[in-house]
DNA sequence: TATGAATGAGGATTCATTCAT
DNA sequence: GATGAATGAATCCTCATTCAT
């Protein structure tokens, strides 16, 4: 039972609580977050907040969800047919290009998004954190089904490796990006958006095509 | 850091409470790990523990720096002379075998390091676990300047951003062999050992030499 | 007790809204029980059920009303003339056949009716617990004082002492019969009526009749 | 796991815990019991509170077997071995007496024992209370058993059933005179020790002595 | 050197009830 | 007649740390 009656809410308030969830997320992750604190900021009784959202978990579902919808709309959620490997490239770049421009404009959400993947790794994981981590999960299965289609993507790995793999390298420049982004203007963010494509094409392109 | 009194004790009962903590700090995450357990557990008198360590994160910290002494003595803390690129990989194959070999004996301490890795990452870190995580991004400096003297990796990218990626991508075939280590054997391990050295290649050859 | 509210409404919504009440009671106790999960359950808004009831404890008098009343059909409310103590234990046993059949029929209400008289005895009751305890109390009473009158019944002990201890033995095989419904067959219970009845008669037949 | 450092402590502020908690929990029973309150009152800190005791659980327990000692202690925790049926309710009419005073000097205890008895019937009980719980019956097994030895108590019942009722009329018994306390003076409630004895024989000896 | 008793703020969550609409 | 959003005190329990001995 994801989220209850917080929808009937003014818009206002609803993006005011989940923005100042959101923070507290981004910056302690789930376990490290104090759902009193996000109370108190929100401005909000104990009791509405209970009434709101199931538990702490719920809240955390419920933002992330929010930001996965916003992040998947700009991204792309689902690959446009291609029929060469150039192409399928290019549209990879295009999408991280997109990317790349949403943590621009959304760096707190980026910062969510970091602190889930992080979490969803460690072992014990709730159910509802874990079916968010499996919808990210098979939306890059879907984009690296359709690369080794047409034999832009490497098969010599298993699936869920691979995936793992291009995830944290994504991490890995997330995290650069974050300690950097005031240093970064759009042109080199838009650098380092090719250069991430790059990446991936390193890691993911079948052997024949790298060496 | 009054680690001096704590390694005045008996190498055995200094063995014994690193491990306890390892366990703890690896599984829960520096956080999520609780200070009263750790001492319960170790069988120490609470006043010891702080007379020993000044508080949990000197015990983190401390935890931290001998797994990766331990590491880093298997591993190899410094890279020998090389001469060609041809060497340098091999060098670097040879350094992901052993370390392979070391989270097969040593689960508990790849975990540690695992959830080390994560957490300083996140923002607000303290000093003593910036200094840990710099121990480790020096290391690998010096491999990857010995790289790219040689000519073996590139340098279109920024240092810190480079080693961000390797350390990225390890971190996620640490996590996917972590989830499954009770199907690999010691010949699929060195197996991935190989395609871990791959990928670095991947990801660290000039542009030259990978298309 | 603004009973008349909530008996406009439907009887089938009257009789739902009181059986989801008499689980959560029955399960739980008075206290243990909670309101916001009857009217959850009960799919009734909270304002209405504020309507209905004054508040839990006017639903949980309601609850039990309702239960004694239809308990009381069963079991005969109010004794039949009788001459001699051997019809009377006659009347005695039959009446506790048919409450021991209603046990079956209806474990919830006996549930109930136990957490009741469990509670009513606790020190500190309000005045709508205790009305209906003594309900309970007086109809007891008026069957004892018929087998008074007919010298079936001893006349050495106070009468509110007497009536507890027929309370308390009938709970007491209540709560084993409880824990043992599953091993009891239809034929098993009707020799525990019997019982039950001799028991009664243990305890309250004069002494001459006893030795 | 029990208790813990708690008997560390003066024995003064042992006491007043307990006193304390018997207050709380023989008032309200288990759940209804607030941890807090009894925190409060006894002015204690709470982190002090929870290095003496487990959690609530712990404290009950405790509490519980501190007073079942001292009760059993004054009405003899062991049978002694008799070869009559008079001797054997000789005997049980002088345990019922002591216990009748035990009743005057320590009515909070009584109190406990009441709520206690009735929570353990409840179904959903923890570990801890009900080996409490189990103590209690085993003591009265123990008495049951020599009484049927000696054919001074029934063998046509279940004996938990047997159990279960002389502990539902003894509680009978309780209840009204926890009621009645200031009306009763020593002689009368040297009486009812007799009185309560004359039940228990009502109840327990076998058919032929009672008609 | 070493002990372990003591602290109290803080953690997430549930509660019966009120009141503006 | 009826709704359901909102309340905030209360629940049990854990935390890292201090300090007198």
């Amino acid at each position: 039972m994801p989220r209850k009656r917080f929808h009937g809410l003014a818009e206002d308030k609803q993006r005011h609580i989940l923005m100042v969830a959101e923070h507290e997320f981004a910056d302690r992750g789930f376990d490290g977050a104090s759902y009193n604190r996000i109370i108190e900021r929100a401005g909000v009784s104990k009791g509405a907040m209970y009434y709101y959202f199931e538990d702490k978990e719920d809240l955390y579902t419920t933002v992330l969800r929010a930001s996965t919808e916003r992040y998947l709309a700009v991204v792309g959620a689902e690959p446009t047919p291609v029929t060469t490997a150039a192409q399928y490239w290019q549209q990879v770049e295009e999408s991280v290009r997109r990317g790349a421009r949403f943590w621009r404009t959304e760096p707190h959400t980026a910062g969510l998004v970091r602190s889930f993947v992080r979490a969803a790794a460690r072992g014990e994981v709730s159910d509802g954190i874990r079916e968010m981590r499996d919808v990210y999960r098979q939306t890059l299965s879907l984009f690296v089904g359709v690369g080794q289609a047409v034999g832009a993507v490497r098969t010599d790995l298993p699936l869920d490796l691979l995936i793992e793999l291009l995830l944290s390298v994504g991490e890995g420049m997330d995290v650069w990006v974050a300690d950097h982004l005031d240093e970064l203007d759009d042109d080199a963010l838009d650098a380092l958006a090719v250069q991430m494509c790059d990446l991936y094409r390193r890691l993911a392109a079948p052997l024949q095509e790298v060496s």
